[in-house]
DNA sequence: GTTCTAGCAATTGTTCAACAATCTGACTGA
DNA sequence: TCAGTCAGATTGTTGAACAATTGCTAGAAC
């Protein structure tokens, strides 16, 4: 955690300057969450002004709304007088974040008027296929893709967004620890199990599977998250 | 509303100077959600920055910072280059709305491990004292409170949060339109059902309930906004 | 009279430079 | 060793400046 932003950061700068006379703000701010979604920025890392706006070209002023943004999205912690840091979760955070997915992830199974399921199939073959290479982050995007997907189902972009928001969340958790490189692998047939019963109509049932397997994760992750 | 900022807003000034050296884009922009909440501020109405900035006593870059948040709240909208506008609900806005209250709310009834109910029986008996006392604020109040009350039962920051976000919203609607001024009359006795069924511990019933509820209550404002 | 266009004024988007307030860390003196 | 204090760095906020965009208006063309 001793490189600079130029080593971290190196093609964040704004290519073109003409880009729009308007939501530079907004631009800077997709660029630092892609940044700390991809893991580049990891938790707890400081987010300092003055370096910043040099590497993304971009005033103070607008590199602060950029971070209220952001903060607003829980990714960044601001720290009055002291700075912005990427957000490193707690325990409670995390309890926080399975909570929403806890009411979100059944709610939708149980009352969604949709019931297009194509992307939940793709996701859990993407998970299986990721799960047989061997490769960590397919299994973990996989894995978001196919509970993004399910919440999808309600067709609301407010609770799409929310979910993807605690997803954000779920990624600077995994960043924040020594995770077990096996954590996803045993819930892949879980998040296929889910699937199928809510095809067969048994939404309530699936709504249940979706809890339990929720709160088997949340526990999991708490644990993890103790031992640091 | 050919009425200036300075006639709407009087009291909007920061008294002292010293409230301290940090969150002053915060505090304007809770200042304005007041404002706005109260309908002081109608929807539609441009903010512009530079008078504003004038009666609020801040820059324009932190009023800008508080124009960031509300966008994000949707309270406002920012249309580029043209100003920021508090925001005028459409139909497909409304839609929205109860879309989140309809896996929100029965989520919270049917999930929650939380059964306090006394902020519910409040709100109710708050509802109904304004309707003897024909007052129509104090009942769209109350109702809020109940369904605000509702959703605290998860226990969830972030989805009380949600939940607070999208009452606001609710009162943009009224504000844009002529309601019926006994709109919120009948459904008081709607919520109490909701309340005794629920704590009978017939969970779904009462999510039943709600949704039935949430899904009359939509139909009759579409047709309130189709209206005029 | 209507429609199109050029240009002007007003407003927003963004940057820059300055200063005030606060934190950090190191140095001091018991 | 341990408080106190003092400079240096960083954040919070402001005001002024300039660029880009929009909307309006006055004519020009038909």
């Amino acid at each position: 955690m001793g490189m600079t932003l130029d080593e971290i950061l190196p093609d964040l700068r704004r290519q073109s300057v003409d880009v729009r006379h308007a939501e530079t703000g907004l631009w800077a701010a997709s660029m630092l969450r892609e940044h700390i979604s991809a893991g580049q920025l990891a938790p707890g890392a400081k987010l300092s002004e003055e370096p910043l706006c040099e590497v993304l070209g971009v005033s103070r002023n607008t590199l602060r709304e950029a971070f209220a943004t952001l903060a607003q999205e829980h990714i960044v912690t601001r720290i009055p007088n002291r700075g912005v840091f990427v957000t490193r979760p707690t325990a409670d955070d995390i309890r926080e974040i399975y909570r929403v997915r806890r009411f979100l992830e059944p709610a939708a199974l149980t009352w969604s008027t949709d019931a297009k399921t194509d992307t939940l199939h793709a996701a859990i073959a993407r998970a299986r296929a990721a799960r047989t290479a061997g490769s960590v982050p397919g299994m973990a995007s996989a894995n978001q893709d196919f509970h993004a997907g399910v919440v999808a189902l309600t067709k609301s972009d407010r609770l799409g967004a929310q979910m993807t928001q605690v997803l954000a969340e779920m990624r600077l958790v995994f960043y924040s620890m020594v995770a077990d490189p096996l954590f996803h692998a045993p819930y892949i047939d879980d998040n296929a199990d889910i699937l199928s019963t809510f095809e067969s109509g048994e939404r309530a049932e699936a709504a249940t599977l979706m809890v339990d397997y929720l709160r088997r994760a949340e526990t999991q992750l708490l644990a993890a998250h103790a031992r640091g």
